[in-house]
DNA sequence: TGTACATCAGTGAACGCGCGTTCACTGATGTAC
DNA sequence: TGTACATCAGTGAACGCGCGTTCACTGATGTAC
């Protein structure tokens, strides 16, 4: 385990920030996630967030957290909260694009993939061993359900796994799909888009093909059986 | 950050240990790459393996270490390639049993996902961020060269890639098989493979579908080209 | 309109902990003569 | 066969560091009377 390197708060953090009004307390909360986030962005990992470092990133002292996360967990648990809307919306609008079922599907699948490859530290911070606690994070979150009466999501990043399932429900609805099982169909995509993403961030040296957004086309096209008679 | 667990030796390995004879010292490497290992295994993360965590578990003093490894990341590192060694065997060994080239394939992937399954801790270490040394592993590997003269796959973990890569080739020429570009076809399962083994570990609150081995089966089929004509 | 008080939004010093790393050392075992 | 010496395989105490957490505190702002 090499040394931490102290990225300390820099001239401009050091300067005595100005307190909060009366009322508005509530307003650190949002600086302690965004100062998490960019300590995960500049490290790459989660394991840098300290209460310390936390606080020294904003320029507080680091007992002034306490009122407002329990510990550095829950601050991960609440910048997973963020991204996790983020990676949705960028699914939404990717979802939107295409002109006809098929290439919605696959605009969203990319898109998916996209904000993984462009943001690999908030990708991997999402599914982050620190997460023992995903119970937690499903108070962050409005449990989906994908089928009335049965099989409900409760976990967290629920909503963009029924963006996928509809989407793929468009597609057999439209007759470009021979799936049977939308929801099983969409899992088998949504791990090989999860594979896809965590493997070329974490083995940048192995030869991946080119061309990303067509292997993902490809990849979910087989696994969507779109084309399959 | 929780506070670390403090998993001290119990009092069997707390008893002092025999040291070993002259010109033996080399021993002592196995077993610190053992303690590692089973420190990952216990605690389910690469974090917990510091150079004091290792010595408390062996039984000897942390500077110990020193002539054996610079440091807890090089320990690591040799855990990974022992896991990989463990992993690719048991590939192999799954892609034995089958009685035609599509079912030889099929036990290989599968025998792949169980071991992640069964082994979540070693198959997490395989990819772990720690591993920002990836270089440093290649010098435990063999380079495998996939298609000669093209494509070096120099990372860890090469012997098992290769050996799908070799499993679908076989499909291929026994006409079960419709790719046509047999690299990116192998790529594209084992990303589905491991992203199959990352989610289904890190959120086993997921509704998975029951039945691992035929969804492995069908993901395979259809990223293999199996059955399209 | 004045004033005592409560509350809010933090601060700063201190503590004990596990960590990596250094240093001088110890004691058994082999080897040259 | 005896003995001085070198080497091997570690040990144990000590150091400074960043960490989480506690404690009593401060100073501005609102509010009851």
């Amino acid at each position: 385990m090499e040394k931490m390197m102290t990225a300390g708060p820099d001239a401009a953090q050091a300067r005595r920030r100005q307190r909060n009004a009366r009322g508005e307390g509530a307003r650190l909360s949002d600086e302690i996630v965004s100062a998490a986030l960019a300590i995960i962005e500049r490290t790459g990992t989660d394991e840098a967030v300290t209460l310390r470092a936390v606080a020294r990133e904003i320029g507080i002292a680091a007992p002034s957290i306490y009122p407002h996360f329990a510990d550095a967990d829950e601050i991960v648990t609440a910048v997973v909260a963020r991204v996790f809307g983020e990676l949705t919306e960028a699914v939404r609008r990717g979802g939107e694009t295409g002109d006809d079922p098929v290439n919605r599907l696959v605009g969203g699948c990319q898109a998916y993939v996209t904000f993984g490859l462009d943001h690999p530290a908030r990708y991997r911070v999402l599914f982050s061993e620190r997460e023992s606690s995903l119970t937690r994070v499903a108070q962050y979150c409005t449990p989906v359900v994908i089928e009335p009466g049965e099989r409900p999501v409760l976990e967290f990043g629920a909503e963009s796994f029924s963006i996928l399932v509809q989407a793929l429900q468009n597609c057999v609805d439209a007759g470009a799909s021979a799936s049977t099982d939308v929801v099983e169909d969409s899992v088998a995509i949504w791990v090989g888009l999860h594979g896809l993403v965590s493997l070329r961030t974490t083995l940048p040296r192995f030869p991946w093909p080119d061309g990303i957004d067509e292997f993902v086309r490809g990849v979910v096209l087989s696994l969507a059986k779109v084309g399959v008679h």
